[in-house]
RNA sequence: GAGGGUGUAGCUCAGCGGUAGAGCGGGGGACUGUGGAUCCCCAGGUCGCGGGUUCGAAUCCCGUCGCCCUCCCCA
């Protein structure tokens, strides 16, 4: 037998309700924020995520689907989608166009990484991207955003936010915490490799020596520049008006190089299932003219197991015919009935269907039988209430 | 990439060296046009796959693959 392969999965039944239902939700809320919608492909230049996500990160090292073609060129499945809609935003010029752009997208991605609860090779996200404002509000857009899907979806989250400086002080509180980090002696087999490739990992790694060890570590909010530590300011008192609740988490790091400033997560039971942030440079880095952005993810596969699925629609009527043959009766009957939700039971066994109909959860059953063809009438039977009644046909 | 668990009927699992089991589900019937209750009958599964040990292996050993969990990392 052929099976599916390892970290793919089918979705199906209620699961794919609750996976709609998600999806629904995203959209509705990103549409009444007046975001676009842009389809974008699955597979793009391996170039553009080395270039965006970062050389280094264990996302491009080790978990991308990259191949090369058969014109040899050498291209990966997404495993994000940033870089995408940079790439688009860029590829059409959308900075000449309007003073900023709001797009959103959804769809599968793909990480070649081992499987696990809420992590499969293809997963799927939907996302949003704010381009061209630098101030505060933008943030505070996408974090609201963000939240009011999750609401709509009743999901109870905890928001962290930090912010991790920019190209002027980002690297100097690098520097100085690399610094810091070699100067101790005593970490963790992890942590010892994280020093140099991934120094803020190390300051939320779980080892109780490792946290004792980082205590009086230098902290990013002691090194951010000016201009930093105002947008971060002014974004918390935003946040403060709107009543939206959060954590200052000073170690929140996000895995991917081109964050900058403001970084979010919005974590359930453990798991985060929304998360983004802003990346002032990503646009310039990629080849467009100077462009701040920021933008979230949110994980449809992470959500699934936290919502309910969405009520069962309208009721639905079970067709039991055994009228001798007489089709066109039932024709007439069919056309009366085609704007409701109906199924035909395939056999003539009353029993069997009234069966069926109860555990499928039909509603109703429209028994058509001899009696009903000669006295021009359908019986319909309510499946809850056990009671039925005669329709006479016009 | 590392560690742990697991893989037997559609599903949940028992069996743990001697001829494959239960519950649920599914099919048929008791009840020829009335379900959700009850009772009866049936289904027939390469015991993940491949080797090995043994007179004999679902049961022991080795390998392999999948799944789950943890770490790493991430949505």
């Amino acid at each position: 037998m052929i099976e599916r392969v390892r970290g793919f999965r089918d979705i199906f039944g209620e699961e794919l309700e609750k996976f709609n239902k998600i999806r629904e939700v995203s959209r509705e809320v990103l549409k009444a924020f007046n975001y676009k919608e842009v389809i974008l492909p699955v597979v793009e230049y391996e170039e553009l995520y080395k270039r965006s996500i970062g050389d280094f990160t264990d996302v491009v090292e080790k978990e991308m689907f990259s191949f090369t073609d058969k014109g040899g060129r050498r291209l990966a499945l997404r495993p994000e989608g940033t870089a995408g809609v940079v790439r688009f935003f860029i590829e059409n010029k959308l900075y000449y166009k309007r003073p900023y752009s709001k797009l959103f997208y959804e769809g599968p991605m793909f990480r070649y990484e081992r499987p696990q609860k809420g992590r499969y090779r293809q997963f799927y996200q939907v996302g949003a991207e704010f381009f061209g404002v630098l101030e505060p509000i933008s943030d505070l857009e996408i974090i609201l955003i963000s939240e009011e899907i999750l609401k709509r979806l009743k999901v109870s989250y905890k928001l962290h936010i930090n912010s991790i400086g920019c190209r002027v002080c980002r690297p100097k509180y690098l520097e100085e915490l690399k610094k810091f980090l070699r100067e101790r002696e005593g970490f963790c087999k992890d942590c010892q490799r994280r020093r140099e490739k991934n120094p803020l990992r190390v300051l939320d790694c779980k080892e109780k020596s490792c946290q004792v060890l980082v205590e009086d570590a230098p902290k990013i909010d002691d090194y951010l520049c000016k201009e930093c530590k105002e947008h971060y300011q002014k974004l918390k008192e935003l946040l403060g008006e709107f009543k939206v609740e959060f954590y200052e988490n000073p170690k929140l790091v996000r895995g991917l190089d081109y964050y900058t400033k403001t970084v979010f997560e919005f974590e359930v039971e453990g798991l985060t299932v929304l998360a983004g942030g802003r990346y002032d440079y990503l646009v310039e880095e990629l080849g467009g003219i100077p462009t701040p952005a920021v933008g979230f993810a949110l994980g449809i596969d992470r959500l699934v197991p936290l919502i309910e699925p969405p009520k069962r629609e309208e009721e639905a009527y079970l067709l039991v015919f055994f009228g001798n043959g007489n089709y066109r009766y039932l024709q007439r009957i069919l056309n009366s009935l085609k704007p409701k939700k109906f199924e035909i039971y395939p056999k003539a066994n009353l029993k069997k269907a009234l069966s069926f109909a109860n555990k499928e959860g039909f509603k109703f059953v429209v028994i058509i039988g001899e009696d009903e063809v000669k006295g021009n009438y359908i019986t319909i039977k309510d499946m809850q209430r056990g009671e039925q009644k005669k329709v006479y046909m016009l």
